[in-house]
DNA sequence: AAATTAAGTTACAATTTTGTGACAATGGAT
DNA sequence: ATCCATTGTCACAAAATTGTAACTTAATTT
């Protein structure tokens, strides 16, 4: 199964060198020199994902972008911006006009391609839409909302109210339970990859999901793994430290 | 676990910078003024990255990264490039010449750290997530837990809780049984090859990691080869007539 | 058997890692 | 605009882990 990739970039060297690359991984580029080619092929083709340049003549990248999100057929395309320089004002309208990552140049062809794939696994996303349950708690991602089989009331299961970061948080633990995963993995896999965050910003937010979940009796469900990172877990107990051995 | 940074670059201000910052990171910085110098420590560290200053005399950095990548052993060191400004020309030989990630100058230490830490997260572990399963014990390292099948409760394995230490060594001989491993050896393998320690400091995590097992009755699993160093066995019985000669 | 060497064991201080609350910056909503 | 929620970072507290020294026991050599 082929994944196509719209390039919407003017500079020929460098639409040539994403082409490559490309590629070289696997992925059909499609490419545009302008918003009205892309335009069209987007309507051609309805690419997997679009790699948009956002200097574009005529600054229509952001327009583009807008337009491909008013378009019901298109509004789920993955875009990827192309920015020449970290301009806080580009990245932000940026991100309004509906970009999911952007890229500054210059870049890496790891980079780009490592993206692209993340952007990819988001879409398809590897972390489904699914309803979990869990140690008692059910996680709806389509609803957005968590709730909680508490012990007293076991009939009616009564809503957790989280925050964005601490929902996506317990959503990707519950999604991989009892796996470990690292701060870094976590940072990559929910913050996303372009982001320099402190690894410990992960235990404060760590932190607040297990404040809320306390509060509502709900222990033990995040656990600590000592050098190396964070899990949930329902299935095990924690081990009794009392099971002290007199010597 | 030390790593090794090859920076090349000639500013002595700006080495010094980097300098401080990757010791600062846990990471151990050499510095090459010229691509000269730097080809020399390549052949006799063989860092485990190198920090390319891009404007180097006689723009030698090209050559220098070219040069790296011709040869079998270094031609999978991730290179950072650092480069003053944005020059189309020169990212693209620079993709050209194989650079893994780029850094414009100037760039905040927080953000070169998390490139660089961000290249080495690419590098593939040097011992897999499979599950081990010998003399009765399962180790599973995606989960991070150790599992124990108890001779009197051979239905339900129960978890083993190790420090991250004892968790590595098991780990580590689990994964390599029945095979005799040096005190230094094993410092190497499973601390870092940097370290400066004792090798005694091995017994007492043997220790501790035999105490764990002992106490759910899980005994000679990790045995000692005197004069030489430890094992991990659940084959061979230890010969009973051996264990206690009447003296 | 005494001497010598290697490994087992314990206690402890130093270091590392994690928990926690506060803070300022940001951005959205009213 | 003001208010409110959220976010990332910091500083300090709390807790767990680590390396080493010192001492004991066991094995090996003389």
């Amino acid at each position: 199964m082929s994944v196509t990739v719209l390039v919407v970039e003017d500079e020929p060297a460098i639409q040539e060198l994403i082409s490559y690359n490309l590629k070289k991984s696997g992925l059909a580029p499609i490419c545009a020199a302008n918003a009205e080619q892309a335009a069209v092929m987007v309507n051609n083709v309805l690419p997997d994902l679009v790699l948009l340049d956002w200097m574009l003549p005529n600054s229509s990248g952001i327009e583009f972008a807008r337009q491909l999100r008013r378009n019901t057929r298109t509004q789920t395309i993955p875009i990827i911006m192309l920015t020449a320089k970290v301009e806080l004002d580009d990245k932000i309208s940026g991100l309004e006009a509906g970009a999911d990552d952007y890229i500054t140049k210059p870049f890496s062809p790891r980079e780009l391609i490592a993206r692209i794939k993340a952007v990819l696994r988001r879409r398809v996303p590897e972390i489904s839409d699914e309803i979990i349950e869990a140690g008692g708690l059910k996680i709806d991602p389509t609803k957005h909302r968590v709730f909680a089989y508490l012990d007293d009331a076991p009939a009616e299961p009564s809503e957790v109210k989280l925050g964005p970061t601490e929902f996506r948080l317990l959503h990707f633990l519950m999604a991989h339970k009892e796996r470990v995963y690292t701060r870094t993995q976590l940072l990559d896999r929910i913050w996303g990859d372009h982001v320099f965050i402190e690894d410990r910003t992960v235990d404060v937010h760590i932190r607040r999901l297990r404040k809320v979940l306390e509060k509502i009796g709900k222990e033990d469900l995040v656990q600590t793994v000592r050098g190396t990172g964070y899990r949930f877990s329902s299935e095990y107990e924690l081990n009794p430290e009392e099971q002290h051995q007199e010597s």
